[in-house]
DNA sequence: AGCCGATCGAACCGACCGGTACTATCCAAG
DNA sequence: CTTGGATAGTACCGGTCGGTTCGATCGGCT
């Protein structure tokens, strides 16, 4: 059947829909643990559509990972802001949302470090750059809000241990590793944060789904 | 040539030396950027000498990260140890020896961390596993004798710590990650330990070389 | 009504994969 | 001196890889 019966012909659908299907594939199997084929009969689409809509496995690959990396920073940043004005109050949101991701059925880590672990070709690591220097804006941010003497570093600390709290829980611990992170994270941030921040009005925040299976591929029309 | 024409017949020197070729070939390319073929050429052997020793590329990779393991947790705990009884001393010998393995060439990450990323397969997992419970032991053991509260939780605040540092300096900025984890560990360590320690004496030091490339293979007699 | 583009399904391609078999050669031990 | 084990080198195996092509078929637009 060369188009589904019932099925609508829009071809920004089939991407999305392709992308968003590949991003568990890969992520479930690995880059190299699923060949293109696999690839599409997982996704349900022909070969002729992946490589028209994304002309390459690696161009896929990178499609995937750049998009991931826009949804997990959206939504860490939107839970942070959702807490409030308070920065403490923020870091806390954050290691919250990080709770949820560790429980998370099938969690294995970040998607964007085992991606790097795997390939090392340069657009791979290059988006996974960006990847962490969100991280690193969002929480300097937060640091800077605190009050804290430095905030460029208590922002590297605090990246630290994001990072090294997704390590821990994917490959140890994934239970307690956010709360202690947490703990961890306050404490550092009082110690480098000798006087009261300055607390002004945010704007309102949006909610975001988070980054995770919450669902199941949706019906096309 | 079946035996190279000087060579010493000594198939417990042939392991060892294929283990640390494998060992720097398989970091640099990734378990599945170089096939088996180009694995014994780059190793200067034949395959069925390979397969003789190892049964099977997953044979040699388990056999690399067992040892690699092994080799690290000796490498930093000898560090830690050399550093004297004060428990500060010995986590800032740690992040020293971090430091100076974050700025060898070719630095690419915890070699363990990226082979579980690339396979999923459970003997890797489980000797990942291992990997951090050794660092999670020896940290745990600093928090001890620190005299922290809860040393289990100051132990594994201290793993995510390092794990971070590691993640941040091979994606992000391998200089100056160490430095700024070691003062988050000490931080950390300050505030949850509000009795002094008592110091006993330790036994001598054993110098462990470390872990990553610090030579060229050795021609074999 | 009729065309165009999106899509499927399948065949096909050369390259490479992990793994095996065999021979020729050299060392070491009896 | 002979024999056996360790090794290099090479050819080979079936399978899978990423990627291309083609015909059939259906929806959307004019």
């Amino acid at each position: 059947m060369p188009v589904a019966k019932g099925s609508t012909i829009d071809p920004a659908r089939t991407r999305a829909a392709i992308l968003s299907a590949a991003t568990d594939l890969l992520y479930e199997r690995g880059l190299d643990g699923i060949g293109v084929a696999g690839l599409c009969a997982g996704i349900g689409i022909s070969k002729e559509t992946l490589y028209r809509h994304f002309g390459t496995k690696e161009g896929l690959v990178e499609a995937v990972l750049r998009e991931r990396s826009d949804r997990v920073a959206r939504w860490l940043a939107g839970r942070a802001q959702a807490a409030g004005d308070d920065p403490r109050a923020q870091l806390t949101a954050v290691f919250d949302a990080l709770r949820h991701w560790y429980a998370a059925p099938g969690f294995r880590g970040c998607a964007l470090l085992n991606a790097a672990a795997q390939h090392h070709a340069d657009p791979v690591r290059a988006i996974t750059a960006r990847h962490l220097d969100r991280y690193l804006e969002l929480l300097t941010g937060i640091a800077e809000r605190a009050g804290a003497d430095d905030p460029g570093l208590v922002g590297r600390q605090l990246l630290m241990l994001v990072e090294g709290a997704t390590v821990v829980a994917a490959h140890h611990d994934s239970a307690a590793a956010a709360d202690h992170a947490l703990q961890a994270a306050l404490t550092l941030l009082s110690t480098t944060t000798p006087r009261t921040p300055s607390v002004a009005p945010s704007p309102r925040p949006t909610p975001e789904s988070p980054p995770f299976r919450v669902g199941t591929v949706k019906p096309r029309t």
